[in-house]
RNA sequence: GGCCCCUUCGUCUAGCGGUCUAGGACACCGCCCUUUCACGGCGGCGACACGGGUUCGAGUCCCGUAGGGGUCACCA
């Protein structure tokens, strides 16, 4: 929908400005979600746009999974690669003119200045300071105040880089939608490089630059940007811009910690047992479907990982909404559609939110759960084939996919999932040792009564759920056993597992002939 | 270390001075249902970091302490 009625001006424009790392972060989601939720609200746009300036990198291989990754949240962006807009380019890195103007003109301006300075001449100042323990401040001995101390400094042999003059006094005020309002202290902040020596531009420039050029109203980002803000906001102010609104956003914290989330630091989340759990869960779905696990983008901390496995994207939204966000402390669930609707950045939490596992699985399975048949049987269908369960365009086998998701019902949580009945489908299956020797070993009459039990098994006409049932039922009552005493013995030799579904929809669904060999291969041992 | 931010159950959170013996969700623990597992139902465990104020009254306001975190690059 086009609201050409309302100027452009007055238009709520919010951005995500990812660098091209290869990868998607789940705490990069979340932040990209507020500010696709706030600008969807308001009938906006959100904008995606590429902080590539660190050169030399492959810029279009490292930005597809996260392209990839936004497409398959279903998270569209209005402006940016791929899809273009009124701003081009969206890459920052094709911007560089831009930011060399906006360079010049602040020295221009006198709201920055060429410094001489070598980078070992500074850092000795600024040592020197932190070891007189007073707060550094640079006198501004290497600045050219003017082309002709310039030619004299570079008559040296020295080069420049372009420094801010930042204000030594007074406050910087911010006014944030999460934080209220925040004071710093312009003594506080150093005359930082925006330029380097080598003409190219630093990235708070940039992006002040490029906010400004897109018209970004809202810039609503991590927290960590916070103590940024000032040197941007004289950036902007020096350079005659208006400002955006601010709003800084809690971080995404650890699992069972308070530091930010990091794909860095995977060893120490393994050690978190929710995380770890998460993780194998996916390796093992991975591992027999083929999919790669380099630990670079297979993790819970990367949107990868979830894809991969078979998450359900508005499960991964939902939770991560409630990632520092609530409507009202009672309602949890909400579809894309109303969170659209409800979300605020006035109800925005300030304290740091640590990634649950266990609830974003929870989610999962409730979502997964709620999915129509259909949905389910054809997101648990790319596993089976890959993993080699069902083939593809198999009539047989794939009915045999529908019936037995339909029987597992809500204990597919993920799509993945459909692994752990694999013995529905194939020959070769794992057999619980601990289940068997309950089951199967300890009970002296096990045996003896799934050799009996096979024989109206084979002969049965009808090997369908209810037929079964009645099947073991007489069985029993002609043994005069409670059906308990055969069942789990049942169901451990024929599935090798000590849970599932129904047995006699488990039995159904394997068939009598595999279903009679297995029982076989277990009494005959 | 300087500056800035934050602090309610294990975790995510509700609470915007009295309705709080602090509510919900996930997790956990019982019980029920049941051929197992899961689901579901019922119940339970479990928190206002601490210390001062202000006030008739503080989880809610103010100050301090402690703790946690972020940031201090010619990275983004």
């Amino acid at each position: 929908m086009k609201h050409n009625l309302i100027s452009l001006t007055n238009m709520i424009r919010t951005r995500f400005a990812p660098s091209p790392t290869g990868y998607l972060h789940i705490g990069g989601v979340r932040t990209a979600l507020f500010n696709w939720l706030f600008a969807k609200q308001a009938g906006g746009q959100f904008i995606l746009r590429i902080d590539d300036t660190d050169a030399g990198r492959n810029v279009t291989e490292a930005i597809q999974p996260i392209l990839d990754g936004f497409r398959w949240l279903g998270m569209n962006w209005d402006e940016g690669p791929e899809v273009g807009g009124p701003h081009e380019p969206y890459f920052q890195s094709g911007r560089d003119e831009l930011h060399k103007q906006a360079a010049a003109k602040l020295v221009e301006s006198g709201h920055a200045y060429r410094d001489y300075a070598k980078p070992d001449e500074f850092n000795a100042l600024r040592q020197a300071a932190e070891k007189a323990k007073v707060p550094f401040v640079y006198d501004r001995r290497w600045m050219a105040c003017d082309d002709a101390a310039a030619a004299a400094f570079e008559a040296e042999g020295r080069t420049a880089v372009v420094r801010l003059k930042m204000p030594r006094e007074g406050q910087c005020v911010i006014s944030d939608l999460v934080r209220g309002e925040v004071r710093i202290d312009w003594a506080s902040e150093q005359d930082h490089v925006i330029q380097r020596a080598d003409g190219s531009c630093l990235y708070h420039l940039a992006s002040v630059v490029d906010d400004n050029d897109f018209e970004i109203s809202h810039v609503i980002r991590s927290e960590e940007h916070l103590s940024n803000t000032p040197r941007q906001i004289f950036i902007l102010e020096s350079l005659g811009y208006e400002r955006p609104v601010y709003a800084h956003l809690p971080y995404v914290a650890e699992p069972g910690g308070h530091s930010k989330l990091s794909k860095r630091k995977l060893a120490k989340y393994q050690k978190n047992k929710d995380f770890a759990n998460l993780m194998e869960r996916g390796s093992k779905i991975a591992e027999r479907c083929g999919i790669a696990t380099e630990a670079d983008t297979f993790n819970p901390v990367i949107v990868d990982f979830y894809r991969e496995i078979g998450f359900t994207p508005d499960a991964i939204l939902n939770y991560l909404l409630l990632l520092g966000w609530s409507l009202d402390g009672e309602r949890e669930k909400f579809s894309v559609v109303e969170m659209t609707k409800l979300f605020s950045l006035e109800r925005v939490t300030k304290a740091p939110a640590s990634f649950d596992p266990q609830k974003l699985l929870a989610f999962q399975g409730d979502a997964f759960a709620a999915l129509p048949l259909e949905e389910r049987i054809a997101k648990t269908k790319p596993f089976a084939i890959a993993s080699g369960l069902i083939q593809d365009g198999d009539a047989e086998s794939e009915g045999k996919l529908e019936d037995v998701v339909e029987a597992a019902g809500d204990r597919l949580k993920i799509a993945g999932d459909i692994l752990d009945f694999d013995y529905c489908f194939v020959d070769e299956y794992a057999v619980n040792a601990k289940a068997y020797a309950k089951r199967i070993t300890k009970p002296e009459s096990a045996k003896a009564l799934l050799g009996k039990l096979r024989v109206p098994m084979e002969q049965a006409e009808a090997f369908d759920a209810a037929s079964l049932e009645k099947l073991v039922k007489q069985f029993c009552e002609d043994e005069g056993i409670q059906i308990g005493e055969i069942i789990h013995a049942l169901r451990v030799a024929t599935t090798g597992s000590p849970a599932g579904f129904g047995m006699f929809e488990t039995l159904a669904v394997i068939g009598k002939d595999k279903a009679v060999a297995r029982i076989d291969a277990v009494s005959l041992r």
